[in-house]
RNA sequence: GCGCUCUUAGCUCAGUUGGUUAGAGCGUUCGCUUCACACGCGAAAGGUCAUAGGUUCGAAUCCUAUAGAGCGCACCA
């Protein structure tokens, strides 16, 4: 027995080191592996490079490890694909963060020098992340590794975009986007969040009608009042009456329209229209052909035709414009128990203000289609089998997806325009500038989705690389549950659209790390655990066990340091049951014939590691886990070790031999069952076993079929 | 408003297709310097499975309603 099991197993000793033999014996490139079965793919979702790992890719990090390091024992050629996404605006906004620190701002910047200090500081996170999913003890194939911005991944997202748009699936749209303010960009749908808030209903005079607005700073150029066609309180108005009324600068003539997109129920039933500044509005001008103009500016400032209020913040002007139409007498009431839903910027809870603005969109609904027969067809699983239900909300109640951003760290987006703000624009998608003069390059970036959304092909090598024809269609996409939408949907749509098929066969959606008390880690609470301070503090193994024993799909878990601690103990157990059989067994014959009880208790373990197999087959890896755990300690040490001491204590040498067999046996078996869960500890107890029949445990073979 | 999920021991959670006395970890209590391990061993206490109905030979598990929690969606200004 070596001299190491004298002492309590090392955790911070043993991980560096075995991690390193395990990368440089290749065998995380599949290429290398001893045995050529089937495929088995895991493109890992790429953590974002802009900070270091959190509890959050601790999890995913284990979970797909456990599924890769299964397969590969399972004699399959077992592939995870490593990745690191640039992350676009999210990388952005953690830029800008530090430049306000330092006192600086974006906006007084070059592009290009943003640009190349974005890129210094996001090289510098990505390389520590590397290091970082290593310490987790991932065996993911790096020499295949690949980051969103690297040129060839540039030119393939690029050429997508250039495809859609000659398929007639992106198009210039020119309509209602949601405007961060603070950020100075449009965001898709999925970056804004919705809170109910409390703000004041105004109820003002606006000529022979009595309005509400929850807005009143937009009001200014309204000269339109709408109402419901079949409203019987308005009927002596008929479409096109006009009429004279004192407004907020003076007197102005207005008009009547009538459309059904007014609620008779909500204020008086009568609207004025700010189509600029509101999604609705915008859609009865387009049906009225009203016009249509801008009144807050790009930084949530009022232009000048809000008089004496130009200039003003949209919040600071609000009071004022109220009092003075309270002034002139044209309020009538004020409503301050009013609830209403308020989208605001994901990121910095900054009000969206929604503006009139080009873009370019992704037309969704045959996409979605596609992606739908897809589902339907059972060609990808999700697992848990209710966000099935979540993903078929989704794509059919798609809106087209605005992919432009007005940032520089993206994939910019490869297209042209001429006679820009006029009639005769013209606007093209194209890899170079279009033949003819006076084209101008788009100098906006690609939504990060729209990149990341390819994933699974970019991997792969779509559409020419050898990996492609190997290991496309992956097998599991295994992310957390609030991706459901903003990824998922994404993948398939991309993979059945340029693929042909779906990407993966089956989505495994994880929940939250939360705390010990099961509330959201953030920041502000202070509650964040760095699972790089469990590691060290308890070893890589015991993370991963607590990160993964009872937590069940779609769930969110309660990560507490307590629970790490105890697996850090289940390590230590492991590796005492290892110096037990040891020290006992020394040369045993392994051929032995088993004693009836021996043989009744290996059958035992036998029928477990079969239950455990079809446990990870299945994606119960939270039930497998706590199943060998609940063996290896309360069966295998509490009961069999213990047993074992009288037995070889005894002068019986038909037992004796038997159980020497039999330990022997059972702990390699239980040692090859827990390695995709606890890797390191399990690695190097095996090494020092006399059952070792490879290099390393993470290629023998799994022991059960 | 609509949709999804959840409510099981003091805490955090399991309970895989309905089937004997409902389980785990941590915590608590009592007893152990047992020659693998005190990062340990042995034992114990602790639950009307949110509530009310229903289906069934049988329900934590299926159905309905109610209450509470969480998440998502929604153009009522």
């Amino acid at each position: 027995m070596p001299d190491k099991f004298l002492k309590p197993y090392n955790p911070a000793e043993t991980e560096t080191r075995v991690y390193e033999a395990w990368e440089a014996s290749g065998f995380f490139n599949p290429d290398n592996l001893p045995e050529n079965g089937e495929p088995f793919t895991i493109v890992m979702p790429p953590p974002n490079a802009n900070g270091s790992l959190h509890a959050g890719h601790a999890l995913f990090i284990t979970l797909e490890d456990i599924l890769i390091r299964f397969k590969r024992m399972q004699g399959y050629k077992a592939l995870w694909l490593p990745g690191a996404d640039h992350a676009g605006f999210e990388t952005q906004v953690v830029y800008e963060k530090k430049l306000e620190k330092e006192g600086r701002s974006r906006f007084q910047m070059d592009p290009k020098d943003l640009y190349d200090e974005i890129y210094a500081f996001t090289m510098l996170n990505k390389t520590g992340m590397e290091d970082q999913i290593r310490q987790i003890g991932a065996s993911c194939d790096w020499s295949r590794e690949k980051f969103t911005l690297d040129p060839a991944v540039v030119l393939d997202v690029q050429k997508t975009f250039v495809k859609m748009f000659a398929d007639g699936l992106v198009y210039r749209g020119n309509r209602t986007v949601n405007w961060c303010p603070k950020h100075q960009t449009s965001l898709s749908d999925v970056e804004t969040t919705n809170g109910e808030e409390t703000a004041p209903l105004y109820y003002f005079t606006y000529g022979p009608f009595t309005i509400a607005t929850a807005r009143p700073e937009t009001k200014f150029g309204d000269k339109y009042v709408v109402m419901h066609p079949d409203d019987e309180r308005y009927a002596k108005w008929k479409e096109g009456d006009s009429f004279e009324a004192e407004w907020i600068n003076g007197p102005i003539t207005a008009t009547v329209i009538k459309d059904e997109a007014i609620d008779k129920e909500f204020g008086t039933g009568v609207m004025t229209i700010t189509p600029w500044h509101d999604a609705t509005d915008f859609e009865i001008a387009k049906r009225h052909h009203l016009p249509y103009e801008q009144v807050i500016d790009w930084r949530g400032r009022l232009l000048p035709i809000a008089g004496e209020f130009a200039g003003m913040k949209i919040l600071d002007a609000r009071p004022k414009i109220v009092e003075k139409l309270a002034l002139k007498g044209l309020v009538s009431k004020i409503d301050d128990t009013y609830r209403h839903v308020a989208k605001r910027c994901y990121k910095c809870n900054t009000f969206i203000e929604p503006q009139v603005k080009d873009q370019w969109f992704v037309k969704m609904a045959p996409l979605a289609q596609k992606a739908m027969e897809a589902v339907n067809d059972g060609a990808v699983r999700f697992i848990p089998e209710n966000y099935e239900k979540i993903f078929r909300y989704w794509m059919e109640n798609t809106l087209d997806w605005n992919i432009s951003r007005q940032i520089v760290w993206g994939i910019p987006i490869p297209a042209w325009f001429r006679n820009r703000g006029t009639d005769a624009e013209e606007s093209v998608a194209s890899l170079e500038r279009p033949d003819g003069d006076g084209w101008e390059a788009d100098t906006d970036t690609f939504d990060t989705w729209f990149s990341s959304g390819q994933w699974p092909l970019i991997m792969t090598g779509f559409p020419e690389g050898k990996d492609y024809a190997t290991f496309y269609p992956t097998d599991v996409m295994e992310t957390g549950h609030d991706l459901i939408f903003k990824w998922v949907p994404r993948m398939i749509i991309f993979g059945l659209y340029l693929g042909k098929k779906v990407p993966f066969h089956t989505v495994y959606l994880h929940g939250l790390v939360n705390d010990a008390q099961g509330k959201k880690m953030s920041k502000s609470k202070g509650n964040v655990v760095n699972p790089l301070d469990l590691t060290s503090k308890y070893g890589t193994d015991a993370l991963r066990m607590a990160l993964v024993v009872g937590n069940t799909p779609g769930t969110d878990l309660a990560l507490s340091e307590e629970r790490v601690k105890g697996y850090k103990h289940f390590a230590n157990k492991l590796w005492n049951i290892a110096r037990f059989v040891l020290e006992h067994t020394g040369e045993a014959d392994m051929k032995t014939p088993l004693v009836a009880h021996d043989a009744a208790l290996r059958k035992e373990a036998e029928d477990l590691l079969a239950e455990v197999t079809k446990d990870i087959e299945e994606y119960r890896i939270y039930l497998a886990a706590e199943k060998l755990y609940h063996y290896v300690w309360h069966e295998f040490a509490d009961k069999i070790l213990e047993e074992s001491k009288e037995i070889l204590r005894s002068s019986d040498d038909e037992a004796k031999a038997s159980r020497r067999a039999f330990l022997v046996h059972t702990l390699d078996a239980f040692l090859r069952a827990l390695h995709p869960f606890m890797p390191f500890v399990t690695e190097e107890i095996w090494q020092s076993l006399q059952s070792k029949d490879a290099a390393f445990l993470m290629i023998a073979r799994w022991p059960s079929s």
